[in-house]
DNA sequence: TTCAAAAGTGTAAATAATTACAGTATGGAG
DNA sequence: CTCCATACTGTAATTATTTACACTTTTGAA
């Protein structure tokens, strides 16, 4: 069933007010909006639409206007700590602490939710410019405790931290720089990968 | 002047429920997730974090707590279409239904606020490659009128519409692939440039 | 001990938002 | 022309929310 022009109309302020606000307008606002002089003019079209499917009115109290299309702009976005350098230790260990700031994504754009022990690092040196990562990239590593080969990995090699693809040859795990000038590591002692590369973000000036 | 501890637990609900809800909570709902019998209550830690600077009550109305540290989680984030290639013609010609989708951007992310017509691009092919700008990865094109040399910008060349990098050699402006592969773009008409690659985006798997 | 700030209870009043009900006007479809 | 859906007006009742006022309890510092 489609929306009336009139409709149509309501419906576009309750979402463009939502983008601006966060939540839906009360009926005084929609009124005041459109010049509708009375609180029933908006609650006719609000059950129109609500009949219609686009929106619910489902529990009680005020601005209480659900568009099930439209989840709250908030719920979809995420807070990440960002890292300045990839913390040593374990993953669990990491001080909140030692976060150079916070940054929100949007997982309509990442694809998917990040995990929430997941975090942002700015990549250091250019050891990976053949995956098409840079110094000064900022990358979403999520943690997986069952990384595949060939994914791109933070990971703890004897130590050291680093950015590296990860790659299985006869067996053997080793990591692999994107850089002809990098030679390959081969874990003497222990290889902790802390997590996996899901999203590389470059800004530009 | 600090929070009490009582006072940081509201302001921190309050913070989780914009979050998740995109507005304030009232003093009610604030009420019942404290167990607090009394309006009243709820309301002294309202004025006493106002006075502290951290909220403000400014408008009549309900839900009208207002947090300047913390925007309207809507409020931060933009809409932009994706188009699967670079639109031909001039950049005020596109037509909206071109657009493959949209994807919502985060600015605390991104460091800017994309102008209104700015879009995203999906990037084809792999000239960009020694850039760091890989195929299948998503740019952001900005509008610019005076985009300045060494700049990455999504151009129409004597028709055709391209990713490259812009370069001034003698006068005379030309564009540049980055991969020794593909040949410099010597415009023998007009060099229409559509805008300026501001974020790089990848996601991967 | 005395005092003041913090964190309430309890009630009432004022304001805001929603819902309900009885209508009116207009523009098609039949 | 009649009927019906759409889009309202106007008013009142109901429910939510905010604000105000008087008072209590606890805690920690002077």
């Amino acid at each position: 069933m489609e929306l009336t022009a009139r409709q149509q109309e309501i419906y576009d302020y309750i979402l463009a007010y939502r983008r601006g606000n966060g939540c839906s307008p009360s009926i005084p606002e929609i009124q005041r909006h459109f010049g509708i002089r009375s609180p029933n003019g908006v609650a006719g079209h609000l059950h129109a639409l609500e009949s219609k499917g686009v929106i619910r009115l489902s529990s009680r109290g005020s601005r209480r206007i659900d568009v099930p299309a439209d989840p709250a702009p908030g719920a979809r976005v995420t807070s990440l700590p960002v890292f300045g350098a990839i913390p040593a230790g374990p993953p669990q260990a990491v001080a909140p602490a030692a976060a150079e700031g916070d940054a929100w994504l949007d997982e309509t754009l990442l694809g998917f939710r990040p995990k929430p022990a997941s975090f942002l690092l700015k990549v250091r040196g250019d050891s990976m410019k053949d995956a098409g990562i840079l110094d000064g990239d900022l990358v979403l590593v999520e943690p997986n405790p069952a990384p595949r080969a060939g994914q791109i990995v933070a990971a703890l090699i004897d130590g050291e931290s680093t950015l590296k693809r990860l790659v299985k040859l006869r067996g053997a795990w080793f990591l692999k720089a994107e850089n002809p000038a990098y030679p390959e590591l081969h874990p003497r002692a222990d290889l902790v990968i802390q997590g996996v590369v899901r999203t590389v973000i470059r800004r530009m000036n």
